[in-house]
DNA sequence: GTTTAACCGAGACGGTACGTCCAGTCTTCCC
DNA sequence: GGGAAGACTGGACGTACCGTCTCGGTTAAAC
């Protein structure tokens, strides 16, 4: 997507792409969702606000760009053939990327905004959303081909009792999640049914 | 705290806050909070951006407040003497209030704000949610008095495996949380330790 | 016009009328009629804005009162028995009122306002203005009594061809306006018709 | 200064600079200059207030710059050959100019608010009061050309015992400045030395 | 001596305009 | 044709004063 010139005829400036996801991602994490507007994104990028607004529909879609494929890179689960191994593990990197990753901080920008623009909810689920479902299904599907687990269990409900906890924490409570914490969490759900 | 007067130096007009209150809260859900702007609010609650402004720091001071008694009135469980009963009728009036009502609405845009603005954050924390937590751990109270549980249960996980997963739907995957998902998600809990 | 008491049905505060002339008068002088407000005036006098408000119908009116008889006092012409000794004094002193005291500032600062407020136009030029106007002619018809001048001179028209000029430089030129401009003012007057 | 384009980075808008002075000269005609704003200034030119705040610090500057050559183009004196005739016409048209004009209002509400703003006073004094007197001069320095006046005069206190004098009615007093009025101040200035 | 009504301070109120910031659109020249 | 630069309209921001209002406290003539 673009290669590495001034821009031209033949294709988009891969270097003011760049260069403005990263100052929209610095100035994320140096002053807030609230500080980042266009005009202070093309100035530190050193672009032209016509560029962003070329490219891009509004701060939160370059938002959402910069976010790109952290969230996969970060919270695929490994395999131990183990569920209890597995879970352990993806909740342990899931709350440490939540909490301390600048990418977390951009997860909880989007998601925050998210209650304020439909659309941009719309666009997360459908997009960086759905991927991570289906990788937080991973354990369990392996799980279920391992025979460890009914054919027929249905994994969502399953994924959101973990998931959906930790969230709570670092979304609305903001508490800590340390290890033993996520550790406790997964342990109680395998003591049940 | 305000008198039926229009305002002096031995206080603030009841009249005008109310309304301002009740604009706010009618715009939110009219316009989203992208249009919440304080000109509109001033404008249609008739009052000067001037008495708002000396009453409430922000715009969402204004929610903070108008948001009020409501979370309280709509989320303190009844009791049953049964914790599964209590339990399920609580997540499922929880379930409504977040999805379906007004205040609601309040909530989910404070808590989406809160995401960008570690002074809400704490203010919010400080509040509501501390308060509405007290609120969510009286199932579990009631069954210990009763000896149902143990007296040495530690309570604050359980009611965060209950109201995180509802919280997840509502604020991330937006999935609807109807009647069943919030029974099953009470049973499942039940059967397990 | 008022007693030494704080105010009741049987007068006004004489205490409180001071307070606010002098607030005036210092604030005009320090910050420029720009920075001269009736909030300000109110702070600085310990007064209410509503006691300015019920004696005076705006800013202008107070600095009209607070300007009071200081013009008479200062710019009434003595008499030495002669046209050009009588003239020359006065003028010098019109120079130096108007250049120099701070009732000279009021004075352009009114005379600056008129020029925006019609209102005001009116009641100075009723006022103050016709006054001085009064005070101005004196030299010339006391040199008509003297039977210096024909008894059927037209005072008014030398008055403006003296006043005039020092005027002008004041409001329009602000060069100074030394005794050696005055007094040749004065001595080319007086070599004409 | 300027093009006939919406303003980019090569000029500004002329079209937005006229739109801006001819409204300001409006306002301030129909309204005084206490009724003229930036705020309405914008509205009745089609303008946005960020325009205006671009290109002139305040609303004097606008003011200043409507009145433009104005000045120039109606008080520039002609030459007849004579220096009571020349006087004569110059003093009438200045009165003329002053008193029925829209720019001679700009320019009484300009003198005006030079009495409250120094810096404005030095702007104006500076520039056009500086070239009008320039003007004011010409017709001593036609006679002193002619040899009807001495090489060696000082034309301009001479100036000023004519042109003050219509200021003094104009600013002041506020008295009508009919032909007869400055015929016969010409008259008695030619008298004399 | 008590009543009482005008004046006072304080300051909240509905407004208007201020001068600033940013959004999103446009036009121009350069490469 | 993409990009840098920046002027443009538009709208909300938070502030300063305006002129009006209501309140409880003060005080001196009237009762």
């Amino acid at each position: 997507m673009g290669t590495d010139h001034h821009g031209n005829r033949y294709g988009r400036s891969e270097q003011a792409r760049r260069a403005v996801l990263e100052a929209a991602d610095d100035l994320l994490v140096e002053h807030g969702f609230a500080g980042l507007t266009v005009e202070k994104i093309a100035a530190r990028a050193g672009v032209a606000k016509q560029t962003i607004y070329r490219w891009w529909p509004s701060k939160v879609d370059i938002l959402l760009e910069a976010f790109g494929d952290d969230l996969a890179k970060a919270l695929t689960p490994a395999s131990h053939g183990d569920l209890g191994a597995d879970l352990r593990e993806h909740l342990a990197a899931m709350a440490d990327f939540l909490t301390t990753s600048d990418a977390g901080a951009v997860y909880r920008a989007l998601v925050g905004q998210a209650q304020h623009d439909p659309q941009l909810a719309a666009t997360l689920r459908d997009g960086h959303l759905a991927a991570q479902h289906a990788r937080d299904r991973l354990p369990f599907e392996r799980a279920v081909a391992r025979h460890d687990l009914p054919a027929d269990t249905d994994i969502d409900p399953l994924v959101e009792r973990l998931v959906g906890v930790v969230h709570y924490r670092v979304l609305v409570t903001g508490a800590p999640v340390p290890r033993e914490f996520t550790d406790a969490l997964v342990d109680a759900f395998l003591a049940g049914p």
